[in-house]
DNA sequence: ATAAGTCTGTTGTAATTCCAACGAAAAGAG
DNA sequence: CTCTTTTCGTTGGAATTACAACAGACTTAT
């Protein structure tokens, strides 16, 4: 185990605990490792878990099979992240996806009950710890909102208008970068890419905008 | 503040918690009730906040600004649910929305930092309080992942077809009720109700899928 | 029972998006 | 530098969606 925590130290869950206290923090926890092979199941759809995971080596994909039997990857885990974090914290009673090992993987799986009951040593990181999950939990959740804000524009130009003026907002001047390239970008708003750059031609001409490469402009 | 102790009873927050111990949660919790007048900033945007509200009496919406300071209203909140956890939670620095009291109203708010510390008392409804937030968080969180898997798909009958067998294996029979009618279902899948009113028949006439008001079946 | 209002499905046209293909510019590799 | 790969903008035709308008079924109020 102890291999891991120059890895767990990066792990988000785990910021701003010092890696003295790692130790008795995954005891106190009863955190638990184990290996897959690859190909193996690591969360069975239709069950429930309390458990979440940490990806410690190798890699694993959330996938789902829809009504039909068709198979969509949501996401793939790598060493250092956290996966189905929302499912245990949820309670759910039937996980909607299912958990693959994709390579030979180490898991660290820890109780999310565990959490939020006070240790009977009084370890003073146990509130950092539920402070670290609160805020993983809820920036997700804000990114969501906000990607639906995007998303259910009804046009490729309100789409793009929503999300360059929420940047903008951010950055706090008109004048910003974005972490996307265009392709990126279309995948992002659920748009196709040649009508995204299309649309994104007549805003320029149309006097809204500017832009060059990953650097924009509104007017 | 007892007279709202009905009330609190049935905030998810609480759940699972005594009558008999809310008032000493809340004054271990710090919670302090603020009254507010139509039309008066609850919270502003821009600025950031460790506190999330709950509402008492009145209403309240939380509204955003666009960069050309078009404003749309997120939601509505009524008495009895939280607003702003999410944003207190994940310690943002700038509100991207504003709070505003559409009535007269009253507002119970938390420091969610005093969520994670053990209260001196080591009072015992302090870790169901954290399960609870993160109870809530997280389940937020799912619908929103689900939402956006639906909404993503390009066309009309995707979605539909995404929405629609989710629900069947969330029933676990093929044949289920769902909570819409035809316009909010549209509304909820950013699509339009006549077009999604016509792919519905279209659906039916190849042999998919059949409805009869709420009820569908998947063939 | 009548009337008003709501919900749903249908249709035709206009607008938008998707898709495939292509060329130019930029970035990377040898 | 030259060649290869990637990225980006453009275009035209096919497919899809938006929009408006309307009719029938159903609900609610009087």
């Amino acid at each position: 185990m102890k291999k891991y925590f120059e890895l767990l130290k990066t792990v988000s869950l785990f910021k701003g605990i010092e890696e003295s206290n790692l130790q008795p923090l995954l005891s106190c926890l009863s955190a638990k490792t184990v290996c897959y092979e690859k190909g193996q199941t690591v969360l069975l759809g239709g069950e429930s878990t309390k458990l979440f995971g940490i990806v410690l080596s190798g890699q694993v994909q959330i996938v789902q099979y829809d009504y039909y039997g068709n198979r969509s990857i949501l996401a793939s885990i790598d060493p250092g992240n956290l996966f189905a974090e929302s499912f245990a914290c949820a309670e759910i009673k039937k996980l909607p996806v299912n958990v693959i090992a994709t390579t030979e993987s180490e898991i660290l799986f820890i109780d999310c009950r565990r959490l939020a009951v006070p240790c009977t040593k009084a370890c003073g990181f146990h509130s950092k710890l539920i402070q670290n999950m609160l805020n993983i939990v809820s920036m997700k959740n804000i990114y969501l909102t906000q990607k639906i804000e995007f998303t259910s524009k009804r046009t490729t130009r309100e789409k793009l208008l929503a999300y360059l003026s929420a940047e903008a907002q951010k950055a706090g001047t008109n004048r910003f970068d974005i972490p996307f390239n265009r392709q990126e970008l279309a995948d992002y708003l659920s748009v196709e890419r040649s009508a995204m750059s299309a649309e994104l031609s007549k805003l320029r001409d149309d006097g809204v905008l500017n832009f060059h490469k990953n650097q924009f402009k509104l007017l």
